[in-house]
DNA sequence: AACGGCAGCAACCGCGAGTAC
DNA sequence: AGTACTCGCGGTTGCTGCCGT
């Protein structure tokens, strides 16, 4: 049978776009949208195929395009979700307004993952790379949790990335994402703002933590690096308000309440939780719901508040995997913390390094919920 | 000034999923 | 149910400009 090829290849053009094809293309879509893209490029008067035309469209031409420089924030965003989601670049660009996948693919190429690796964090797994020695024996209940977490977040924001190619009407850009608060149940400071799902806001949190590790110099991270020699934004500019939670029995109990929505709230999560149910049905070793719930509870809450950390942030109990995969395996820490601690001591002084990090910003004056 | 190497980025290619017939 | 087609995605290529020699 085989594969009709997408348009005549004889005779169209290949290569740059002149000024001309682009107001041809930009005229065209205008008056009559873009329609079917393998008929525009007769209709419009343009030597290219349907692909091209797209291409262009999408990576350059639309207008609700931002280009230029990315912030740091951005930087942060894309690296994170790199953690998560691998490079499903068209799922990382939905968090990412006005930034195509075409451009944060480049952009991690070219940039981020050279950086990264310079870091010594290999830019796949986004682990140290030395850890990856120590990955066959010696993996803890906590981190197995924690892949467990990442599994379960990847299936999220694939949900959320779906869900925003579905409905052209409604987004939820992560830069407006994090800009919110938690969830009603758990923090009803502000009720203006508009209720979004709030498993979102462990990005917003992630994002804290990665911006107060570097800052903080808890993590190896070499110090030229945190600044973005691409940044034309300070991040100070769009620093978000610093929120804590105190924990007390009540708000406990809402943040597992919060815990479970995320497994349970309505709308297009549900389908993804419904597959990953599904999945753990034909295999045993398929993360199961219970195990999503059993990870949030037990390895989220456990951890943090066994050791009487009763000011624990939440925001700091749903930290990024990044670092978490990256500094919390194994021997690898003791290079960081300069001693040799085993795993639950890791996660112990790993744990105790971000409430540090908390009690050193509480100290600083800022703003608790 | 000329040249070569390199980085950045726009564009292309091939594949897979979804859909219409 | 099978086939053809469209579209979107991710990997890759190749052009362009910058920088060092």
């Amino acid at each position: 049978m085989g594969r009709s090829p997408c348009c005549e290849k004889v005779g169209l053009k290949k290569g740059p776009w002149a000024s001309e094809e682009d107001q041809k293309l930009l005229d065209y879509i205008e008056k009559h949208g873009h329609g079917s893209w393998r008929a525009l490029p007769a209709k419009a008067g343009l030597q290219r195929c349907g692909k091209s035309c797209r291409l262009r469209w999408t990576n350059y031409l639309r207008p609700d395009i931002k280009r230029g420089k990315f912030s740091l924030q951005e930087e942060q965003t894309i690296i994170q979700l790199h953690a998560l989601l691998g490079n499903r670049w068209s799922a990382i660009a939905t968090h990412l307004p006005q930034r195509t996948d075409n451009e944060i693919k480049n952009y991690w190429n070219t940039h981020l993952k050279k950086r990264l690796a310079k870091m010594g964090i290999d830019p796949v797994t986004h682990k140290l790379k030395s850890d990856a020695l120590c990955s066959g024996s010696g993996h803890s209940k906590g981190a197995n949790s924690l892949s467990h977490m990442a599994q379960w977040e990847s299936a999220r924001l694939e949900a959320e990335a779906r869900l925003g190619r579905e409905s052209k009407l409604v987004s939820y850009p992560i830069q407006q994402q994090l800009s919110t608060p938690f969830p009603a149940q758990l923090i009803s400071k502000n009720p203006t703002q508009p209720a979004l799902p709030p498993c979102l806001d462990v990005l917003k949190a992630w994002q804290r933590v990665w911006s107060k590790s570097m800052s903080a110099g808890i993590f190896p991270i070499a110090g030229d690096d945190l600044e973005s020699p691409t940044s034309t934004l300070n991040f100070s500019e769009n620093a978000l308000p610093i929120q804590t939670i105190a924990f007390n029995e009540s708000t406990k109990t809402a943040a597992l309440d919060f815990a479970k929505s995320s497994v349970t709230c309505e709308g297009g999560f549900t389908k993804e939780v419904r597959q990953m149910a599904e999945l753990k049905e034909r295999s045993d070793d398929a993360m199961v719901l219970q195990d999503m719930t059993y990870t949030m509870e037990s390895a989220w809450f456990e951890d943090s508040f066994r050791d009487g950390n009763e000011n624990m942030p939440l925001s700091y109990i749903m930290e990024g995997f990044t670092n978490i995969l990256a500094y919390s395996c194994d021997g690898q820490n003791s290079s960081m913390a300069g001693e040799n601690l085993d795993n639950g001591e890791n996660n112990k002084n790993y744990w105790n390094s971000i409430l540090n990090l908390l009690n050193a910003s509480s100290s600083a004056g800022s703003p608790v919920f």
